[in-house]
DNA sequence: CTTTTTTCTGAACGTTCGTTCAGTTATTGT
DNA sequence: ACAATAACTGAACGAACGTTCAGAAAAAAG
């Protein structure tokens, strides 16, 4: 046997990635084989190499891809003007965007460690970027008053810890709705930075 | 070769436990070998069986020791009678807990979904009752009403996740003092759940 | 000093790992 | 229809994995 029946890049390659992102978010990335992510995918180990030209690559596309994707989002989020009113939008923005991508956050977030050197770099610098736009809003806050924090990096971090701690317990069967969720959060950031 | 001079299992068993906690947090479990472990403490991968019965367990016995102590230590803090006081108190010992120790952080953390079901479980229980405690907190400030918080669950995930974070970034060297450190999330805390 | 116990070595077990590649089949282009 | 290309199989590579165990040396007990 060789080639198979409907067998096409366009659909095999977005399957890898989907079965990859799925199993290391699951079990990690060092526990899972390529062989596991093959099955999954309905192919021989072999095959991933058409799409990948190694495990590392796969791992680290897959967290840039999401960095990416988080930054071009939330760049095409209208700006208001007052720091009061963008906090609020980065609030939900961020809160909506990591739980419809439990799997590519908690990539993001936990498998730094397995990438080498220079892609630890990269992933780390756009994750920065995407801090700062955040720390921009906090800092005009502070210059327009309406803002009490005493660290700006600190709050910065504060604020997306905090957020990010909902996907360790949101579920979508649960007791809350997402706009509940929202507007509980916004309550403490809001409160939380506010004079 | 066998037993080499000045072995002793007071001394091998720690350092064992040592090398497992630091590669582990470092590298993650799945991705050390009981050889790298043995390698950090200067003897052979089969001398590890000697003290545990097997990898998984190691991981477990440092996860679940580590919750057992954050738990004593806690209940060895003594409890001020205002909810605002002992929430004060609990921001500063989780955060000097947490920094004392951030490699058996990470690990109970994130190691989470390397664990076999049942020790899950276990490891589990042991977390909700910490964040149980939390939560006396927040609801006894709720009751007095002193702290205005829509959910007191909610809260006590979103400031136990914000104070995790410190770990991310605080470096002993750093800008900022632990009391100053302290100082600005109290600062934050306070306010998120105040009235 | 002799015996017992504790601690470790070194080799070995079967299994799985990431990766490569020649060959085969399905699809696409002419 | 045939040729060219794209997609995949299946077997193989050496290396590393967790774990076991008989035996040897050091330490403790007598």
């Amino acid at each position: 046997m060789a080639r198979t029946q409907g067998s096409h890049s366009d659909i095999t390659g977005p399957r890898i990635r989907e079965a990859a992102l799925r199993l290391f978010a699951q079990h990690g990335y060092a526990a899972v084989s390529m062989r596991q992510i093959a099955k999954e995918v309905g192919v021989q180990a072999g095959a991933l190499y058409n799409y990948t030209p190694d495990k590392q690559s796969l791992l680290f596309n897959l967290m840039a891809g999401h960095m990416a994707e988080l930054q071009a989002a939330w760049d095409s989020v209208p700006q208001a003007d007052s720091a009061l009113e963008r906090l609020r939008a980065f609030t939900g923005f961020h809160i909506r965007f990591h739980l419809e991508r439990p799997d590519a956050v908690f990539i993001a977030y936990m498998e730094l460690r397995n990438l080498t050197e220079e892609n630890f770099t990269v992933i780390e610098s756009l994750r920065r970027d995407y801090e700062n736009g955040v720390e921009g809003i906090l800092k005009q806050g502070v210059e327009q008053g309406v803002f009490a924090i005493p660290d700006t990096k600190i709050a910065t971090l504060a604020v997306i810890a905090m957020l990010n701690g909902v996907n360790t317990w949101y579920r979508s069967e649960g007791r809350l709705s997402l706009d509940e969720v929202e507007r509980v959060y916004w309550g403490m950031v809001q409160k939380a930075v506010s004079t």
